[in-house]
Formats: structure tokens, C-alpha cells, sequence
RNA sequence: GGAGAGAUGCCGGAGUGGUCGAACGGGCCUGACUCGAAAUCAGGUGUUCGCGCAAGCGAACCGGGGGUUCGAAUCCCUCUCUCUCCGCCA
């Protein structure tokens, strides 16, 4: 959520930044700054009601103590029409405050001054590379005729028991998973994070503290009958515990990870970008989150980035890193960076990572605050990046290491996956 | 799922209609004493919004929401959560 006091006095800034992801940028940034001004004004004729009625019946309490009966009684005559002009009032803030918050909730974060602007992802700049794609001039398999050759990923039994987008991982696919889980939580732990391991179900406040709710509603799997909705990443149940939350700042920067299956109901997807692991209801993602103090938060992103970056490296899997125009940003981020590895067989890039700095956007959301130096209370940084989701990393890993009788892994997962190579 | 009890500030814990943002105790901070510390003494110690250059003033918050009343932490309704007992259960 924007902060409305910084809309107040940075208009132009705001307007500015806005731009780079909405062309209405100048005509959203009016509307909430005129809804605010309404709020304001009805908030201090309802204070000034309540304060005059708050009054009188104080006046009243104390003729009562002094014994003054009949007096009592008429002023409490005389007061019957303040509660009213209080009620009034209040009916016009309450009407007033929800416009804002309405406004406020669906409003998206302001991008980076840095952010391009543009209008989708062909608008993306890619600012990274490493490693070099092989040469996919050759014979390479796609991913899924590898999982059936070597038997890793079982599709139509995912179909049977749930339906399209529910892959059966088994055998040394299933230990795959397993060896990726458990040697990426092992990364991210060597890199300072503390590993948590949160509940796959979310209430609707976790859903709007990290802005899934209410702009991504239907996208997100929702148990209606205790209303809750199934996580489409660790980030909502990891950033969600600091949610009312006032933290002291030396307690910053906290970092967390966690692994858990992440589920999504993408509707609309179809085609060649559903075939195989390209795109799941469900999928397994390791997540790494940060809260910081506001100035650091972009060296935080830099860190986040450089080890996204070693994972990959680690794998030995060419990539690239996008930084996402305004357009292509998601609601909540100031500021994204994509990861992308090659898939040889497909002759496409697959996006493994999206690293984000909110800003004080989920933060101010879900009240979570930390006493600066000075004792005032204001909302950090978040930040969270993948690290990383799994199907596109095994699709990439198992067409970029493919042999005739072999799959190679590289020598990282060796002792996680218990063997050189996933062999038939 | 059934029965009962409860939810108050950083913590414990009072408060059952008016002077309560909230007694008392603990914690923490500042000052005094001390070479220093402990003990002791004095003062302070929430969040949010609005107005104001500021000092300050006003409003809201005693689990959430709604109601009664001139006035609610206190009364009523409702929801959530916690605890105890019973049932069920990986």
C-alpha cells in the first residue's frame, strides 16, 4: 500500500514513478490524493462532533457526582441532538476512510525511479548473462520425453488422481526433487537465512498483507468453507508472521527461507507453455525473504541476487537476469529482477526466479514497523526472490545434461541426489 | 464435534457504566547517590489518525465486528482465538 502522506507532498515523483507501469499514472496518484483530502476533512468534523459531545457528557458525569439531578437530566436533553450531528459525521468518515482504503488496496506499488518503463515483458531489458548456451542444433530431447524415457515424472497419473498441472514425480525424479529442496535450503541457510517451514493454508489477511489480495483473488486456490487459501508462495506465510509486528532495529535485517509446494490455478494458460513442467497448478519452490532497514534494501536485492545467481552457477546452468519494465512488474514490487535458463530442447528461455524489492509497500499492508534510532516507528523494506522453483530448473537440468543412456548431474547434487547421474 | 472458563499495556494482574489510556507489581529508559555496579530514591515508558512551524490540542484503540446509553474496558449480540474436560484422530 502507497503511503498517502508521501503521495501528499511528492506528487510529481509519485506521478513520475507511477508512469513507468500505468499510463492513467497522473489521473490514479489525483484520485487517491482527492479521496484523502476528503477523509481528512470529514475526519476533523467527526473528531470535532465527538469532541463536543465528549464534553457534555463529561459535564454530565460530574453534576451526577455533585448530587445535581435536575440539571443532569437537562442537559441530557440538551445533548441529544450533538449525537446526532455525531453520528452524521461519523457515517461520512466511515464512508470516506473505505473509499480510501479501497483506493489504497488496489492501488499497485510505485516502480523504482530505475524501473523502464514499458508495457509488457517484451519491454524487459535483460541486464546479465552467464554461461554459455549449448549449441541446440543437435538432438536434444524435450524434458517430457525424457521424464517418460527415464521414468521420473508420471503426467497422465497426475491427471487421474487430480488433473492437468499435478505432476507424479517417482523414482529417481521423485529424489530429484528431494536433492534440489534439500540443497538449495542448504544454500540459503549458508547464506544467513533461517529456515522456517509455515503452514500451506493462508487467511485472507496474510492474502492481502503481501498484496495477493485482493488483485490476485481467482488466482490463488481458496477453501471456501474455512475460507483460506493455499499458498502460491512461501513469501505470503513467511512475510505474513511479521504482520503486526513492531520490530526494533537492530532486529534488521531479518532473513528468512523456506521451502514449500507453492499452488496456482492460472487460468487461461494453454499451449506449448503448459506442455511438461513449463507451467503447474502445483510445484515445489524454495523462497528467500528479507526485511530490512529502507536504506539498505537495495544492497539487500543486490545480495539476493548474487546468490540466486551462485545457485545457479553451482548447477551450471547458463542464465540470464531481466530487470521487468513498469508494465511487467507485479502489483506489490518496486523493483524485479528475472531469473531465466535456457531450455535446449524448447529453444526458449524459462523465468527459474523473480527476485522483488517491495519497499515499504507490503510492510505498510500488514502494520509491520521497527523503531528507527530516533524511536519513531515506520515500515521497513521487504524483499523475496526464488531460490529457487523447481520444475523449470529440472526441465533446464534435464535437457542441458542429457545423454543417450545419461543424465549428468552437475557435482553439487551429487550427495544430495546420492549418485552422479540419473541413469536408465 | 460436545461442555465449561477466559481474552486488558513489554510481562503479570486489577478494574463491572462517568474523573480509565487504564490501579498495583515487574521490566525497560532517564536522573540522583556511587570510583563503578548493585540496592535505594525521583521521573518517564503504547499505537494510529487529524490540526499545528512547534509546544501542544483533538479523536480512536482494553481479542474482531455490531448494539444499548448523554457517557462503555465495564451491559447486550455476534465472530475469532486460547485454556480445561470429553469424543475422534496422523
Amino acid at each position: 500500500m502507497l503511503n498517502i502522506s508521501y503521495l501528499r507532498s511528492a506528487r510529481a515523483e509519485a506521478v513520475d514513478r507511477m508512469l513507468r507501469r500505468r499510463a492513467d499514472a497522473e489521473a490514479l496518484i489525483d484520485a487517491l490524493l482527492k479521496a484523502d483530502e476528503l477523509r481528512r476533512q470529514a475526519q476533523n468534523r467527526f473528531d470535532e462532533a465527538k469532541a463536543r459531545l465528549n464534553e457534555q457528557s463529561q459535564r454530565i458525569g460530574s453534576l451526577l457526582r455533585e448530587g445535581k439531578k435536575a440539571e443532569a437530566e437537562t442537559l441530557k436533553n440538551e445533548v441529544a441532538h450533538l449525537k446526532s450531528a455525531v453520528q452524521e459525521a461519523e457515517a461520512r468518515f466511515q464512508e470516506a476512510e473505505s473509499h480510501l482504503q479501497e483506493l489504497l488496496a488496489t492501488t499497485p506499488n510505485l516502480p523504482h525511479p530505475q524501473v523502464k518503463a514499458g508495457r509488457d515483458a517484451s519491454d524487459n531489458e535483460i541486464i546479465f548473462s552467464w554461461g554459455q548456451p549449448p549449441d541446440d542444433t543437435g538432438e536434444f530431447l524435450p524434458h517430457w520425453d525424457l521424464a517418460r524415457k527415464f521414468q521420473l515424472i508420471d503426467f497422465e497419473a497426475g491427471v487421474k488422481v487430480t488433473g492437468a498441472g499435478f505432476p507424479v514425480y517417482m523414482r529417481q525424479g521423485a529424489r530429484l526433487q528431494r536433492a534440489l529442496i534439500n540443497f538449495f535450503l542448504d544454500e540459503a541457510i549458508q547464506a544467513g537465512y533461517t529456515e522456517y517451514q509455515p503452514p500451506h493454508l493462508v487467511n485472507a489477511d496474510s492474502g492481502f498483507g503481501t498484496g495477493q489480495l485482493p488483485d490476485k483473488d481467482g488466482q490463488m486456490y481458496h477453501v471456501t468453507a474455512d475460507d483460506l487459501y493455499l499458498i502460491p508462495t512461501a513469501e505470503v506465510p513467511l512475510t505474513n508472521l511479521y504482520r503486526d509486528v513492531i520490530l526494533k532495529a537492530e532486529d534488521l535485517p531479518l532473513k528468512l527461507t523456506a521451502y514449500t509446494p507453492c499452488f496456482r490455478r492460472e487460468a487461461g494458460s494453454y499451449g506449448k507453455d503448459v506442455r511438461g513442467l513449463n507451467r503447474l497448478h502445483q510445484f515445489d519452490k524454495v523462497e528467500i525473504v528479507q526485511i530490512t532497514h529502507p536504506e539498505t534494501s537495495y544492497a539487500a536485492l543486490e545480495e539476493m541476487l548474487a546468490h540466486v545467481g551462485g545457485l545457479l552457477q553451482k548447477l551450471g546452468l547458463p542464465y540470464r537476469i531481466l530487470r521487468l519494465c513498469g508494465g511487467d512488474l507485479g502489483f506489490a514490487s518496486a523493483m524485479t529482477y528475472d531469473f531465466e535458463t535456457y531450455s535446449t530442447a524448447q529453444k526458449r528461455w524459462l523465468e527459474v526466479s523473480s527476485t522483488s524489492n517491495f519497499e515499504t509497500f507490503q510492510a505498510i499492508r500488514m502494520k509491520l514497523r521497527f523503531k528507527d534510532a530516533s524511536g519513531k516507528t515506520q515500515p521497513p523494506h521487504t524483499l523475496n526472490g526464488s531460490a529457487l522453483a523447481l520444475p523449470r530448473i529440472v526441465a533446464s537440468l534435464l535437457e542441458f545434461y542429457q545423454e543417450k543412456e545419461v543424465i549428468r548431474l552437475p557435482s553439487v547434487l551429487h550427495p544430495y541426489f546420492g549418485d552422479e547421474a540419473i541413469r536408465l
